[in-house]
DNA sequence: GCCAACGTTGGC
DNA sequence: GCCAACGTTGGC
């Protein structure tokens, strides 16, 4: 199974209202990027992600849950952008700061780190345990 | 609020 | 196809 990474705006789309939203989940839609559209093509039904807040919060949040494969994202005009559906599968009992991220050599290589404008990014299997770790929940 | 990093656009 | 100009993102 992949591991992916979802950067929301708290006061844009928090993890309370992704929650609210229940098993049916969220269209993630609004991804004008084609690196983002790329990773979203690649999701398979059950892949895990982290649940990022950018600008507000710098912290991993919760870990969602790919719930629909890449489709046509329904904001779109053109044909050319898709996205998943995602719903929160768990909230992090100890949220994992960016600066935690930072400061952790073993995360040095994490794309939140190297290139952290991207919005939907690739977690790989060893981030994903560490962060996990230090999350307080089991991977 | 600033600015570095990155992606996109458009003129040539 | 190159690259300067511009817009956006997101950490600080």
């Amino acid at each position: 199974m992949a591991h992916w990474l979802f950067k929301s705006e708290p006061d844009v789309f928090s993890w309370e209202m992704l929650l609210a939203k229940g098993k049916t989940g969220e269209e993630w839609s609004g991804i004008r990027n084609y690196q983002a559209r790329n990773n979203m093509r690649a999701m398979k039904l059950g892949d895990k992600g982290f649940f990022y807040y950018s600008n507000q919060g710098k912290a991993i949040v919760g870990i969602v849950e790919v719930c629909k494969l890449a489709h046509r994202d329904s904001t779109s005009h053109v044909d050319s952008w898709d996205c998943v559906d995602i719903r929160a599968a768990s909230g992090l009992p100890k949220p994992v700061s960016l600066e935690t991220i930072k400061t952790d050599r073993r995360l040095a290589d994490m794309v939140l780190v190297k290139n952290s404008r991207l919005s939907v990014q690739p977690v790989t299997s060893e981030e994903w345990e560490i962060v996990c770790a230090l999350g307080g929940v089991k991977a």
